[in-house]
DNA sequence: GTTGGCACTCTCGGGCTGAGAGTGCTGAAA
DNA sequence: TTTCAGCACTCTCAGCCCGAGAGTGCCAAC
């Protein structure tokens, strides 16, 4: 595409995204491109809309980029926005305070991605595909109850209560725990597969038995926890006006299950994902645009972050926060073990 | 009041509970009030209009209830709705499907009385005023870091890293934990107290140190957990057909620090409490009613639920139903001991 | 106290209209 | 060939009017 049209493409989706209203050949004149005149944008703009890449609401209207057009604005013409100082700060100061279990940290981080993006945030839970045992722990309830405490690699907790066929007091179960650390730790759920088979019946089977749940649970990703902040920000941006498009959004985000699988997909695919409006496999997102990253504490321990906003978004700033965000909380993530 | 202007002020709140459109003499006259006339029906609504129980949108509407006329009809005229088996059996569903630890169950209790409600809800996890240890854990991360687990009564995990001043290794903090538990399980957060202050110097003070501190955080509730579900309940109702109405009560609810004090308020007054419209203290909560009932396992330990809609809610129907979702989740607590 | 009758009030949706914004086209200038 | 001023045209939007409809308050009669 020639220059001038790129610019013409660039200057109306900065000018849509951050005024919210199709933009028209004279504002684009005194606002960009004061040595052209009028007409000639306007010729520009009727190829751009032939391309595809822009559109009107009716035929006296200005021009708003299509999804094709964001796509193309995102793919060739955007660069990233510098984050000012005090955004920065802002962030790690938030890292600074937040707790330091994964729980505590993933909502930390969806606030604060919710709160520098002006957008609703989205974060699941870093997660690495094998899980390790660092810890067990066995703690008896009554007779035949024991809650089975397990510490997962990145000091994840994980509890359950567990019925035995035969009763235990508290010293065989500290003993039996200590057997069973010595032989877990640092160990993966394969380790802890080849046990269980080895092991006799009686108690430490079962209690081998629900470690291996416990771990399958956590390796499938079935119980991952996903949260999400920020539906109030949505409520600024004109195009949540009426409610019915709220609605939808809030489907997607209160039903994580949904949720958790397109979150899922990203892991693994490459390292920044933007799925704008119709892109979206969703019909509830029509309208809207996702980004996504993945953060973790290391290569091997991954969650994903994302803002999700209308498709008029500010794209490059969105794009440098999230990443932002997603360093930050990585790094503070390692430094913690959590 | 007499019998039949309170038959009147029953039937204004229940037509408008149910269609949202302000009611008239003439629809009284012909569901309600065969043989009256609309014209008697006129003269007891400008009664109650002037006793300041009614009001109009404007002079040749229909009557919808003040919030005082709601406030009188649920002291005095309000009798609960029986709730149907299939609701039951689904509370009770919801309720055996709960994952057995403390923030997974609060989670499926706000989403179970979201659902039955359609309104949005809240809850808080149940908390007793002290702390009792149940089990502590300490494992080795860094030579110098120590992670520490403790387990309080309700099997309420709490999780802290503490970075000490002397080395030790696993085989010493397996030792000093067995130590800890002889001397705390089943201890409050005063016992804990007193070890401090007779311990010599030295690692075991340290720990004893950040277990105290966790307890007084669990205790004062600054740490506390607040979970809310079923946003988009709230946009079926046409009180928040413009976004601006659910911008205020989203600020609330995603604002956890002002939802907590609310909370917190009702424990230790009376079992059900019915906030309405200008009652409610935030300014944010005009046009919204909050209906607060508290459940947990056990007299001592605590906790709030509660759903928030428009003034304009069924109820009886919404009372009703949150009871039977507290009883049926302190039960089910109980018996997981959680 | 109750009721039918009646005049009155107010909203709501539809249709009309003029202002305004923005367009596409055309023919001339560079 | 590109640019551009001029112009006719299109479409929205806010404002206005208007009639239908819903509901009221009041009053006189029972």
């Amino acid at each position: 595409m020639e220059n001038r049209k790129q610019a013409i493409l660039r200057a109306v989706v900065h000018e849509f995204t951050t005024s919210a209203v199709p933009v028209g050949s004279q504002a684009l004149q005194s606002r960009y491109f004061v040595n052209l005149s009028s007409a000639t944008i306007r010729s520009e703009l009727a190829d751009l809309t032939d391309l595809g890449y822009l559109t009107q609401p009716h035929t006296s209207a200005g021009r708003m980029p299509t999804d094709s057009g964001y796509r193309y604005f995102v793919d060739f013409l955007m660069d990233l926005e510098p984050i000012p100082d005090r955004v920065h700060g802002f962030i790690a100061d938030e890292m600074r305070k937040a707790p330091a279990d994964v729980q505590g940290m993933v909502e930390r981080v969806a606030m604060t991605l919710a709160s520098v993006t002006q957008n609703a945030s989205v974060a699941s839970a870093p997660q690495g595909s094998f899980a390790h045992i660092k810890h067990v722990d066995l703690v008896s309830l009554e007779p035949k109850e024991v809650l089975l405490i397990l510490l997962l690699e990145g000091n994840l907790l994980r509890q359950q209560v567990v019925s035995t066929s035969e009763p235990a007091t508290q010293a065989q179960l500290t003993k039996l725990a200590a057997r069973l650390n010595a032989a877990l730790a640092a160990h993966s759920s394969d380790d802890a597969r080849r046990h269980y088979d080895k092991a006799p019946l009686g108690l430490e089977k079962e209690l081998l038995g629900r470690i291996i749940t416990v771990l399958d649970l956590y390796e499938k990703g079935s119980e991952s926890l996903v949260v999400h902040d920020g539906v109030r920000n949505l409520l600024r941006h004109p195009e949540f006006a009426e409610s019915s498009r709220l609605t939808q959004v809030l489907e997607v985000l209160e039903e994580t299950r949904y949720l958790t699988m397109l979150l899922r997909q990203l892991i693994g695919e490459s390292n920044l994902q933007i799925v704008i409006g119709s892109e979206n496999a969703s019909s509830q997102l029509q309208g809207c645009t996702v980004v996504l990253t993945t953060y973790g504490p290391s290569e091997r321990v991954k969650g994903v972050l994302g803002v999700i906003g209308p498709t008029r978004m500010a794209y490059s700033q969105t794009v440098a926060r999230l990443q932002a965000v997603a360093r930050q909380a990585s790094d503070r993530m390692a430094e913690l073990g959590v």
